[in-house]
DNA sequence: GCCAAAGTTAAACAGTTGTTTAACTTTGGC
DNA sequence: GCCAAAGTTAAACAACTGTTTAACTTTGGC
């Protein structure tokens, strides 16, 4: 592992942790083990690091979500696998998340802020595509689409980002992130799919798939 | 207005933008317009400001939601009204609610977090007793209470905290917060009502008040 | 008018910040 | 083995951090 790879480690931990103004070069170069100078040296100064690590992390994405809109041709079947592979992603990723949510919630360094929504809204706007050809095909509602987005995502992004107050509300002692409770995760993505076929098909799937019983 | 109440306000307004770290007391001195030495003289420490800051905020956000638990008996009622008292109260603080959640999402500063958390939990209490005693009367289904609340209030948290991102994905222009768009306001009450009914009531609402064909 | 308390100030404190410098070591092609 | 390029280091830089100090002014009860 060369220096430069583990000065973007030990920044993502440490970004994610203390937040960008919260964590130093210092900080960073001790983490890393490497000198101080390293940093300007590899990446010129602490905000270039931050920006490349936004795109060093970013690029992998989409990826996911690009094969899902290939592969399967219903809608419904997409939205499910959507879900499980956002889900998936977010979790996994989630201290990198932290970070770049935290960033677009600060309205100062702005052109760092306006580079890490326009790589959100790619992955956004594949899943509105995704949503809209449903709606084409008659196979959803014509729902309001960018609210149904809006609270799938804020869901996930506000479980994962939140995790100790995620896990007070769920009553889980431990100092583990919430991501790591397989049970809590799975519970997630079955509401959320449950959630987002009320919102999304025609007819109630309650109704559809006789799994009405089996819930109540 | 006092000066204690000056660096009140002026360090409410930096902690949103800027972050806790990211906010020096010189600034916060500057924009108050008092003497840097008057943040030590009336709270001890930058640090003590802050708790007081969210002691200060914090008690009035419970009221509404105890007034319509009292004044009102029937749940799908209740919770239209806690709906739309919540997203109210949550945009028309969300510079505070930015503070809160940033530091929730922070893994330093425990006891700070523990405190916020300590907070907001009064709250989410107030909801999960509504919702289960609505499932008790048999007017909702037995739906699994934690997922619904943290789908609600992840979605309205995550839309008024990253205001740029859900401007940009609402297709809006302009500078102001998302809060100063009262017919998205509007939409995502009316979104987010919809979205507890479709989860909560044991017959689907399209079914019940025959709103579908209005939608469709 | 007096005087102690409260309020206010500029200056100083020691520590940290991001970045640069100049000297040094290591590396790899010739 | 040479030498330029790349890598690495400790030290220095100026600017800023939160907090404290000591001198000063204002206030309000007597």
């Amino acid at each position: 592992m060369t220096k430069r790879e583990l000065i973007l480690e030990a920044s993502e931990e440490l970004f994610a942790e203390f937040g960008y103004a919260g964590t130093s070069v210092r900080k960073i170069s001790k983490k890393a083990g490497v000198n101080v100078a390293m940093i300007s040296y590899y990446f010129g100064s602490k905000e270039k690091l931050f920006a490349e690590l936004v795109d060093y992390k970013a690029s992998y994405i989409r990826q996911k979500i690009q094969t899902i809109q290939k592969d399967i041709s219903d809608p419904v079947l997409q939205i499910e696998q959507i879900v499980d592979a956002y889900v998936d992603r977010i979790m996994s990723q989630h201290r990198f998340h932290r970070i770049l949510h935290r960033q677009i919630s600060l309205q100062c360094d702005l052109e760092i802020t306006e580079n890490i929504i326009s790589v959100l809204m790619k992955n956004i706007n594949e899943i509105k595509k995704l949503i809209e050809d449903g709606i084409q095909r008659n196979v959803f509602r014509k729902v309001d689409t960018e609210f149904v987005m809006m609270t799938f995502f804020g869901s996930v992004v506000h479980i994962a980002n939140t995790s100790v107050l995620s896990k007070k509300i769920l009553n889980l002692h431990g100092d583990k992130h919430i991501s790591e409770y397989p049970e809590i995760i799975l519970r997630l993505k079955n509401n959320l799919i449950t959630l987002m076929k009320n919102s999304l098909l025609k007819n109630n799937h309650h109704d559809i798939n006789s799994t009405y019983d089996q819930q109540n």
